[in-house]
DNA sequence: ACAGTTTCCCGTAAATGC
DNA sequence: TGCATTTACGGGAAACTG
């Protein structure tokens, strides 16, 4: 009889299955008010209980933890109806879903003092579901919970509830769940956490992560001489981890195609940027993510030997919603640098080492083939970032035979009937002559 | 004492007011489920009963139309506690505040057939307030109404929503109120109309309509020979108001300046734009709200002489999101035409009919005075939308004298050793050419 | 005053109803 | 099926709250 008791206290399998939640792959956050959907299965096969067992879902039911930890959230469910298993048609299990699940916070928590009280998004909590099993005389409590939860309440929160959720998967080992993890979070070494990163950018990019990028990740991450991470450096704000889901989003919103392709760096500091283009003919380029800008941006930078000394560039980071309506591709296609007489030139030639631009970025181009007129007549329009030509003015004597803007000079005799306006470099510069060109 | 009452049932005044709704100048629409506020305010100086008269809201109280109108949404609110009147501390008004009201639909309208039946946006309502005054064994009860007010469930029926209240307050004489009146709505003269078109450019834009822009539009509405607009031909999809109303929104959101100043003329058709340009010098410019685009879109057309006969170009219009980031004086600013060698050039010169492009937006331009390195050493960047050259080739004979592309072949001659990449005026028309190019 | 957290609500997309 | 209307909810901003 124990064993028969053992064996269905086991029996009820929970799946979480948020079909409402536009977050598949982050199944474990909940957002207050907003649905999601569980799935229920029976495990042992005995279809002649149909619609004979009543499952209760419960929040955080019977947790010792947040019985001690007063100051943990409490949520209910906004409507909690119980459920009938039936039976399944492919495998005839027992099965019922819940599909419109959906908590709010009961208020009236225990305040903690600031210091001693986790972050909402460090608080664990598990769903259970119940139900009472009665044959010929036996009666038993069935029950079965979730994985940790973590409950938010904001968008804003699901990039730190992510983090929980990793860190609390590397450390749970078999079925020990420990809800207050967070109130003294074990660090994970360097070895574990970089394998879960690079994870992440398999699942955003189909991508992993190479050795470089891993390099440079650990130098931000890992200030410990055992190569361990403490959670405080990986997740609190400013931190790690925050800018590296930033990039994530990123990747998942408009450079999908580029990361898995692998043209895209991206993780490299500034100096090594200039050391490995320095060594490369002008027009060089590669990508890079921005480490000042905390919600994902990405820059190009370029080498220019035309001076004589090779001179490394970058431009500003473009953001997410810079590439809403251009892609990067488009942005590097068309990006140019203006020179004298409104002469402007892409610096953007070769993709690091040596690829050709056409050839690693060329398919993902819309702006080339686009008509001049639109069907309905009017003047089609490309996107153009420019900038005016950053190469610093070259002090030492020059070589005339690389010097771009001296071959310019000879041909920069303004023809005195022309009657379209010139775009100067730098108006700002000459305003006389500017302002005499305008006013005719 | 029967004056007595008829006085005491007027007493009772409502404002309303919507601290919580986000459209101050739209106060007559309401949203299920959004907070709006009201203050109810006892007329008659009547400090000792303050603290005595408790106020209720009842919506659609006692109301006629909507009970014989069977098919009429019906609808509650969310909390609805009652108000005791109190002292207003200024002016010793009996006042009160129902500040977090909030509606809900009540399901289960009787279903009318669709010919039948209102759009939810004609439908009007109103919210009592009632209060029972006592005194002396007197009993009154006493309420006071809103005006006529439509209920809406998402932001896009805002607009119908707005058409509803303008063309019931154009025919509402004094305190008639016909909750039916889009039963069988009256028509408008375009009198009537255009003054409240105008006003409704005044209260968003700073500036009235002028005479040709309301002649533009009087054409649009108006096809009935005694002057009469009907309020199918005004309100229904794709008709005049929600047009009107995507521009109204488009000047809010991204061009008060710019109308205030008078410098968009916007409603004026494509051809008269031709005739008036093509009188003008090249470089002559003006700015036109699309007519295609029913969400609010402006484009600038230029005339363009240099190849003998004037031809006027439109540029694709410019949508809201597309003005988000970059304001229209910068995109005017910043536009080019591409030509051969990848000389830029714009082609806006004079605001029509004569006023330099510099005198009517120098001011609203951010792009001129930028630095070309940013604090943080990356390369700024400016956004110039760019075309190529729309202007047909010129097939007569040429005027060597005024023709651009003529004086800009005799400099095409390209350097071998040009280390940057030339944009070339369509890469797609030079495939081989522009491929031996990036190839090197 | 302030930072963490929640609420509010627009605008879009999806679902629903007729 | 298509159209009108409502519901859902991400995202940004304001409001809340210790």
């Amino acid at each position: 009889l124990s064993l028969f008791t053992q064996l269905l206290a086991n029996a009820l399998v929970v799946e979480k299955q948020p079909i409402m939640l536009s977050l598949p792959q982050r199944p474990l956050i909940l957002k207050t008010g907003v649905c999601f959907s569980v799935r229920v299965r029976f495990l042992a096969n005995l279809p002649e209980f149909k619609c004979l067992l009543k499952v209760k879902p419960v929040f955080d039911k019977d947790v010792e933890e947040v019985k001690t930890v007063k100051w943990f959230r409490h949520f209910d469910f906004n409507r909690d109806e119980c459920k009938v298993l039936d039976v399944d048609s492919p495998n005839g299990d027992l099965v019922t879903e819940f599909g419109y699940m959906c908590l709010k916070e009961i208020k009236g928590r225990t305040k903690g003092s600031i210091e001693c009280r986790l972050a909402v998004t460090e608080e664990l909590h598990i769903i259970k579901f119940v139900t009472q099993f009665r044959h010929v005389g036996l009666e038993l409590n069935i029950e079965a919970s979730t994985l940790p939860v973590v409950v938010i309440s904001a968008t804003t929160q699901v990039s730190s509830a992510w983090a929980s959720i990793m860190w609390n998967n590397m450390l749970s080992t078999g079925d020990s769940r420990n809800l207050q993890l967070f109130v003294d979070p074990p660090p994970l070494t360097w070895e574990q956490l970089s394998q879960v990163l690079s994870w992440q950018f398999l699942c955003t990019g189909k991508r992993e992560l190479d050795e470089n990028q891993l390099s440079v990740l650990r130098d931000k991450i890992v200030d410990d001489p055992d190569d361990l991470v403490h959670w405080s450096k990986f997740s609190k704000n400013k931190n790690a981890w925050l800018w590296i889901d930033g990039i994530l989003d990123l990747i998942k919103k408009h450079l999908v195609d580029l990361w898995r392709d692998g043209s895209i760096m991206g993780f490299i500091s500034r100096e090594r940027t200039a050391e490995l283009l320095k060594e490369k003919r002008t027009g060089t380029f590669l990508l890079r993510f921005s480490e000042s800008k905390t919600n994902g941006a990405i820059s190009f930078s370029w080498v220019d030997n035309s001076n004589g000394a090779p001179f490394v560039h970058s431009i500003y980071p473009y953001t997410k919603d810079e590439l809403e309506k251009t892609s990067l591709p488009d942005y590097i296609n068309t990006y140019s640098l203006r020179g004298r007489k409104s002469r402007h030139t892409n610096p953007l030639l070769y993709l690091y080492p040596d690829i050709p631009k056409d050839t690693a970025f060329g398919h993902y181009f819309t702006n080339t083939a686009e008509k001049v007129l639109s069907g309905d007549g009017y003047v089609h329009r490309k996107r153009g970032d420019f900038s005016d030509n950053p190469t610093p003015p070259p002090s030492p004597p020059r070589e005339p035979n690389t010097d771009m803007d001296m071959e310019m000079d000879e041909e920069t005799k303004l023809e005195s009937h022309e009657v379209i306006q010139e775009l100067f470099a730098d108006s700002s510069i000459f305003p006389e002559h500017y302002g005499s060109w305008t006013s005719y």
